[in-house]
DNA sequence: CTCTATGCAAAATATTTGCATCTTA
DNA sequence: TAAGATGCAAATATTTTGCATAGAG
């Protein structure tokens, strides 16, 4: 992919994204491959890969910063944050709306140039909750 | 590794917990290997992944919450959080002390038991700054 | 037409695991 | 001396890439 290329709107690149946006579990490369499977039966993994990276420089959907050990996709581009369950591993949006007066003195990184930043959540998700017997 | 394991203090364990705590550039385990090879060539790059696993459960190290593709460890098991440069993938400290007057609102994730937070901030490090000419 | 994108398969990375043997407690 | 740990190598992911061909603009 170089700097200044042109991207072009084909199929598979408009499913990857549609099915992306259809669901808020934060899906892996693997997890969006099977989706679109079900519309493309013939598209490779590899060309998965190539879109999510795609899609993501083109600012239509984000990589997450962080969730676990595997890559995971988020078809909302907008800047939000996340909570990633410490039990099941599953993660969700939290908007930056949630989070107030958040400050911080940049002094302490003062050689850096501090450009953004993302919170992770850790906690335990509703249906985690349940299993253990509302503990 | 089971629930109950009692943990035995190996030299390998000892060697690999000394490394990771003498840097500051929060290793990923290839790199930690390298390091730990020094002091015991024979070490195999399995014991390093496992020990460090270990390390992190006995809570004397921990896995970072993210860091790019690759896992990366710290030596610090204290809380905190990290910066990421997003030129190089570099990653840093940021103590908890510097983040002042930080607040959510948990309705928004109601279903959640929210247990605790960590804080990502991106931006561009004093090298790739400098590499920049200053930008 | 030109240049990007695709499918396929192989390669490159990254991490985990089985097993015989060694060590710690 | 029993249970955990190691080294080695093979097995598993996970992600990237080369290449001939297809397709978007």
């Amino acid at each position: 992919m170089r700097a200044n290329s042109l991207f072009r709107m084909t199929s598979q690149r408009q499913v990857i994204l549609r099915e992306l946006k259809k669901v808020n579990i934060h899906p892996t490369a693997d997890e969006i491959y099977i989706m679109v499977r079900e519309v493309i039966p013939h598209i490779s993994l590899g060309t998965v890969y190539r879109n999510l990276e795609i899609l993501s420089t083109m600012g239509l959907a984000q990589k997450l910063e962080c969730a676990g050990n595997q890559r995971r996709y988020d078809g909302n581009p907008e800047r939000h944050h996340h909570i990633r369950c410490v039990e099941c591993g599953s993660v969700a949006d939290v908007f930056p709306e949630t989070v107030t007066a958040f400050e911080f003195s940049p002094d302490s990184i003062s050689s850096w140039k501090v450009v953004d930043h993302r919170i992770i959540f850790l906690g335990v998700c509703g249906s985690c909750m349940a299993g253990r017997g509302g503990d």
